[in-house]
DNA sequence: GTATCTTTTTGACATAGATCATTGGCAGAC
DNA sequence: GTCTGCCAATGATCTATGTCAAAAAGATAC
């Protein structure tokens, strides 16, 4: 009931953690080459073709494995690189010598991190990852070089960072004016609907972090997030097993996060 | 005992609202461009050096005056433009269908406009202006155009779009983690901060905003804000009189914002 | 398999901040 | 000047969410 079976994959298994060993597509083997890999049309190759993807594949010379748990870089150490998540699940969180700690995204296979780091050099957030993962190493000088050249490139680097300025709006506008309900729903639709693009189910997802995790991306206690999915559960809008989460009701939960009055 | 007297300006009084008329500087007789504008070092051309200077100087070839109420973009709009704030103080917000409204941030002068209209092509927010002002028009265009030949240039976009993404994580972490008069002191410690950097006083302040606003972008009501700027005078850490504030201790806002902890 | 640890759920209760309502002050229009 | 309308301050409640606590359910290690 609740396996999580990925509809016709548009990215393989790459979203289940721990199989790497098994599908050779993850393997060193095989080319380290945007030019023929199945992210290519989410990721910072999107809308090159022939000769610039050529060119980009220079740029993407490394490939490094993240262990569960541990970080892609952290607050504070020098920034050098974006990176392309190629398979794997993350999350980016500020953490203040004061304690507080805050999750500031979660991010998937074909998203680009490590924006945070250009502006002063040094990264301003830690990745870690929620899942053994891999992502591909960009040297951000290397990047500013070719989009000289290319502009198609240089476009696409613009759009990736206003995207993300955009998508940060957004968690504003969750954090700073929907109630509890409205924040879990608009998570859940959020990451469905990126999974879905990734040629995963509409309805069924594996979340890949823990009850906390959501809270602090929400801004709400751990409790609070347990609770509303109680709630949705017994509303018959979601079914939940532990990290497994089937949404049986879409057209609920838009209706949870746009009509904000209890009863118009 | 409430004038807001900037020190030794930097800028000239241009923070002050209705003195375009009074000033000079502010007259289209003035040749329009970066290289004898008092903000270069806070704005676009910052670090560019002479023949630099001069070709960035072709971009920005038009300003526009915005009226008080009136908005520089709205959301949906066509996207051609990043603005640079000359004169003036606005307010980015996104409002949606059902009536949330959410204000993403506060700009003044020198800082850059637009960043979210580059991903879609259109504006995804509005930006209005709270006092008369006045902007420089950059054609993304243009300033795409010169970033692939003028490296400090393209360096220096890419810094505005990494540092807009590290306030919004500032702002998630303000919204997600911290309590109402933490959110206030954040708030007045960071304006002033942007405030003394363009030549005026680090412990008087103009609001240009109605609490209101300031509770929108802070995640409160109104009423709250009230209620906190109430407590801290109470407290002698501020001295308010409508929308003058005088911080009498600044320290002691420091404190709030890190001492997260009722009593450690 | 058992033990230990982490994560999740759920209940009881506390509280920060929201909501509703009233009053007063200031600014702009005329 | 006076009127009008927005804005701000404050009191009295209400409520959503936080806090504290305990137990259940899995996960991991041995």
């Amino acid at each position: 009931m609740f396996e999580v079976t990925p509809e016709p994959p548009l990215l393989g298994k790459q979203m289940q953690a721990g199989d790497a060993k098994i599908y050779p597509i993850n393997s060193q083997a095989i080319k380290v080459a945007c030019s023929n890999c199945n992210l290519r049309e989410l990721c910072l190759p999107m809308g090159l073709k022939g000769d610039e993807l050529d060119k980009i594949d220079e740029v993407v010379a490394v490939r490094r494995k993240v262990k569960r748990g541990t970080r892609l870089y952290s607050n504070g150490e020098k920034f050098t690189s974006l990176y392309a998540i190629r398979t794997g699940f993350f999350k980016t969180c500020i953490t203040t010598e004061d304690g507080r700690n805050q999750v500031t995204g979660f991010q998937m296979a074909g998203e680009i991190m490590g924006l945070d780091g250009i502006v002063n050099d040094h990264h301003a957030c830690d990745a870690v990852a929620l899942e053994d993962a891999e992502v591909c190493v960009m040297p951000f000088d290397r990047i500013e070089e070719l989009s000289r050249e290319v502009v198609s490139l240089q476009r696409h680097v613009h759009k990736i960072m206003s995207r993300e300025i955009v998508r940060e709006h957004g968690v504003m506008l969750l954090l700073g004016s929907m109630r509890a309900e409205e924040r879990l729903a608009a998570f859940l639709l959020n990451l469905v609907q990126r999974l879905h693009a990734r040629g995963f189910s509409q309805s069924e997802l594996l979340l890949r972090m823990t009850r906390e995790e959501i809270g602090s991306y929400l801004g709400l206690k751990l409790e609070t997030v347990s609770r509303t999915f109680s709630k949705f559960v017994e509303e018959g809008i979601v079914e939940v097993k532990q990290r497994h989460v089937r949404i049986v009701n879409t057209e609920a939960l838009k209706l949870i996060v746009n009509n904000n009055q209890p009863c118009l």
